[in-house]
DNA sequence: ACGAAATCCGGAAACGTTTCCGGTAACGTT
DNA sequence: AACGTTACCGGAAACGTTTCCGGATTTCGT
């Protein structure tokens, strides 16, 4: 069943059938109908390939997934499916690990399948112009915009969180509760990544409340805020018997890994300790104590990244940088530091 | 760049080249070489889209994923993807709604991507011969193998667990702890879903202990999986003042929703209630307490769809059907029934 | 040394579209 | 009545591959 079938049983030349099926202006009402008609009797579907080929482009986005241990990421691809399909659009996933080479991937993704734009979901996405050259096609950072000054701001588009205001409200409502010795717990800390981000804005919190932050509080867990790694830098605090009363962690599941450290240990959440993260997963607002948690708007960066990507590709924009506001959301793992600290 | 261009450059013709690209053996050694590092400095990569047209099909696999509030899925996604690219192909992904027809969706895909194959994971997969006839390519069901005999073993491939035996075991757990009052919290009860296997298999075990499942204990809360949902449902139960000391949950995350609704009543775990679901994913070995379930291998459910799926693809494989084992991790959320109940 | 078989390679058709170009017919304008 | 415009449609080239077919050259057995 190709298109010519269909020419031939209506009477037409392909081109015509061609033209009705890209709605083109130049063709008169009953024969598109008539056309229309066919196809739909038929069945017929075009060959996507063949499309391809004459055109030279599909209709196919590639999305870039990376650090994947995080639980947002899958709820932020979730609304990306979505509003790719609804666009008409396809989407060919790729996941990458920790180390690998987003760009590259992207470009040869984009090459071999000849992707229209590409997103990218969690990367640290440190690049140069020289190494962004190879990709062809528009791209949009999801959940990261680069604040180190290797890219110019019209070079690429984003939509992200303010990491770095995040984090500094997040520690600032410790602060606000009384609570000044704060342990943190960051995948990395100079990076150029979004824990680097988060690390500053936490920082800058203390400081400009008087606090200096303490390295024997602070615990580097390696770069994927997996849970184990998290566990691990958590009780390592511990058993170094360092004094506090709060701790941070940079993401809601680090914050749960975090959480089981402290039980253990015997230290209870939140009457010995308050934690506090960044993520809004569902599964926080389920656990015992209910996380205390900075939101991260999942469906708005989900639906903001594709609109970007879309309007890059259709409508040629460029240097286009959203940033979602978050939110907090208080649960049961927080509470003003206790008389007798 | 294409096929002719490193045709020209090599002093070959285009056949040539082609067929060293696709590896064939009737091409010198010499020539192969010269073609091979011209591809190489040119960086040639080859127009996906012509080749299929001619060869009238892709090296794309279609997964469509349902019922994504499940975290368990996002876990074999990840496999999936991973098994998909090292064999060379390429992932089409899209997620459906827990009421979409996902064999509708995956006919259409398969005929404007001109897919290879199909991988439906998590769905309810309860189709007559006639519905899947539309599909055209091989498919198995990852994580549901169909025991309502509408599907002959010998028309579709599967892999999963033995969901009826699994549940099985998780109650018989708790009867052995000496627990005969025991909740359940089912996403659904006669729908022919892997709902239903659990509930067959936790009713089995009562029974096979001598306890007839009481309807006082049995919420039904909706085909998701989904927390809020189940929270309510263990809110109904306890506030209609039932009495039990164990809760068997369908999977993690309803358990972990089933606990707060718990200790919200003020029924700690596992003191005054013991839980035990099925799942095995990450956060559940973090949270407080941990999670008493069965684990589900992640890993192997990934890996061996694919690879049943690409052995049917590229073998005729057919027919094909794995159960995977599941095992017992024990947590925190069980314990033996007081003597006081 | 001769024919047959094997090896290697080029030519060309084919895959199913889109799109440019040109042609016909109807229509309105002067 | 002649001419320019417009609306509609068909023909054919082009997109970049793969693969069939057949020709040329080499190898081999006798």
């Amino acid at each position: 069943m190709t298109i010519k079938d269909i020419a031939k049983a209506c009477g037409v030349s392909v081109s015509t059938v061609s033209r009705v099926l890209n709605n083109r202006p130049d063709v008169s009402e009953p024969v598109r109908r008539k056309v229309l008609d066919m196809v739909e009797v038929n069945g017929y579907i075009p060959n996507d390939s063949a499309r391809d080929l004459v055109r030279s482009r599909s209709d196919a986005l590639g999305v870039v997934v990376r650090g994947s241990g995080n639980l947002f990421f899958s709820a932020v691809l979730k609304t990306v499916a979505r509003e790719i399909d609804r666009a008409g659009y396809t989407m060919v996933l790729r996941y990458i690990g920790e180390d690998d080479d987003e760009v590259k991937t992207g470009a040869s993704l984009e090459r071999e399948k000849k992707l229209r734009g590409l997103l990218f979901l969690g990367g640290r996405f440190d690049y140069t112009p020289a190494e962004l050259a190879p990709i062809g096609v528009p791209y949009v950072c999801c959940s990261y915009t680069n604040c180190f000054g290797s890219l110019a701001e019209e070079d690429y588009c984003s939509v992200s969180i303010d990491d770095q205001l995040t984090a500094y409200r997040a520690v600032e409502r410790l602060v606000e509760l009384g609570h000044r010795r704060i342990a943190m717990l960051a995948p990395s800390l100079d990076d150029r990544s979004i824990s680097e981000l988060r690390y500053k804005g936490a920082c800058a919190a203390l400081r400009d409340h008087g606090i200096e932050p303490d390295p024997e509080l602070i615990e580097v867990t390696g770069g994927c805020f997996d849970m184990p790694d998290t566990y691990e830098g958590m009780c390592r605090i511990l058993n170094r018997g360092a004094d506090f009363t709060a701790v941070f962690a940079f993401s809601d599941t680090t914050a749960i890994a975090a959480m089981k450290a402290l039980e253990e240990h015997g230290r209870r959440v939140p009457e010995d300790c308050s934690v506090i993260a960044i993520d809004g997963i569902a599964v926080s607002e389920y656990v015992n104590p209910t996380l205390t948690t900075m939101v991260q708007p999942t469906e708005e960066m989900g639906r903001e990244g594709v609109r970007i990507l879309l309007d890059s590709i259709e409508k040629g924009l460029r240097g286009c940088h959203v940033v979602l506001p978050t939110r907090l959301r208080p649960g049961g793992s927080v509470r003003p530091v206790s008389k007798k600290d």
